[in-house]
DNA sequence: GTCTATAAATGGATAGAC
DNA sequence: GTCTATCCATTTATAGAC
């Protein structure tokens, strides 16, 4: 009541800022060190601080795993977004498989938060796990407009591409052995009746 | 040397029976409260001790997680041990396929030990690794067996099987959302196998 | 908003008596 | 082999000064 909208405004705005700043160090110290490799002492490190001025901007610790799982799952609705549903269905496909095998393997620390149930005593808040599932379902839906969409597909889809994730992230970091094997598997989920050319 | 030989085996004998005491008691805590979400001290408790009397048995905490590996990969090789290699090659892939999935699928803990990197400062030792590699190709020479052996064929075996497993697990605990598509996948895969390259 | 100080609890690990 | 006692470090979180 006693200050101009102005300046509450620019308070508010320095307010997020500080919150990316925390949000940005935790993601940097979870791909270091693992995604349960870190305190909050280590995070205010990071952004030049002491461990309770954390608490001005996360409740909890899991506070901060929460933001961080809605934050990954942000990310990659920018990535669906920016990717193209131009082309024929199978073009799609492939796009679509490389999209979720991708941001999978580029950060194992956010695959491990956003799809893998691994730190004791957190769970997502109900509306990160709301944008979880509309973000699911709007991958879903490119595969849908490319004809692969019925339930059993889609699950089927998921798990091919996150399984040769994982096997990526696991038995060879950094290197490109199941990433080899992606557009072969998509071109088995399309057809598998007849040999389908690799390229 | 002061001691005869009966004395001193039964004595071993009883000091293994309380490893395995102590190892069993860890796997259902992790079971229950997940991989990370126990202590040595609830270990103790789980087996009537005090936490330092487990010390005797394990050098470590990462001791122990470490014989809990070497544990589950021996117990995936007497799985494989018991299943049996006969009849057709589809028959066998079948059967492979749903050793992994269910192997993985009953136990998430033991899963998230075995198959993913996440307990922050833990690496299995030498030997556990080594046992690890032995299981692992031994599972790939089933697949080899029935035709399906070529590396990449085995990587993308591995991955389509643990994905849907880990898709069961995280997505559908207690159900069998995935669990109904494991032959479906065993189908396409084998009908696809002409197009996988021969290295 | 940031700090110091500290609570309060936890957890891995060791020393030494019995 | 098991215990008590304890160390030592860590960590989440709070209180209250500035």
């Amino acid at each position: 009541m006693s200050e101009a909208p102005a300046r509450r405004d620019r308070r508010a705005e320095r307010h997020q800022a500080t919150r990316h700043r925390i949000l940005h160090a935790a993601w940097a110290l979870a791909r270091d060190r693992g995604l349960a490799g870190w305190s909050l002492r280590d995070v205010a490190v990071e952004v030049g601080m002491r461990a309770p001025s954390l608490y001005v901007y996360f409740d909890s610790k899991n506070a901060l795993y929460d933001a961080m799982f809605a934050d990954g799952y942000g990310a990659l609705l920018a990535r669906i977004d920016a990717t193209s549903t131009e082309g024929r269905p199978a073009e799609v496909l492939h796009r679509a498989a490389h999209l979720s095998f991708d941001f999978s393997v580029e950060d194992p620390a956010r695959y491990q938060l956003l799809f893998l149930r691994t730190i004791p005593g957190f769970t997502p808040s109900a509306e990160s796990y709301t944008l979880a599932r509309t973000v699911l379902d709007r991958l879903a839906a490119v595969l849908r407009s490319a004809g692969a969409g019925s339930p059993e597909q889609v699950d089927l889809w998921t798990a091919v591409f996150t399984g040769l994730a994982s096997q990526q992230i696991s038995n060879d970091p950094g290197g490109d052995r199941w990433h080899r094997l992606v557009d072969l598997a998509v071109d088995l989920l399309i057809d598998g009746r007849e040999s389908v050319p690799v390229s």
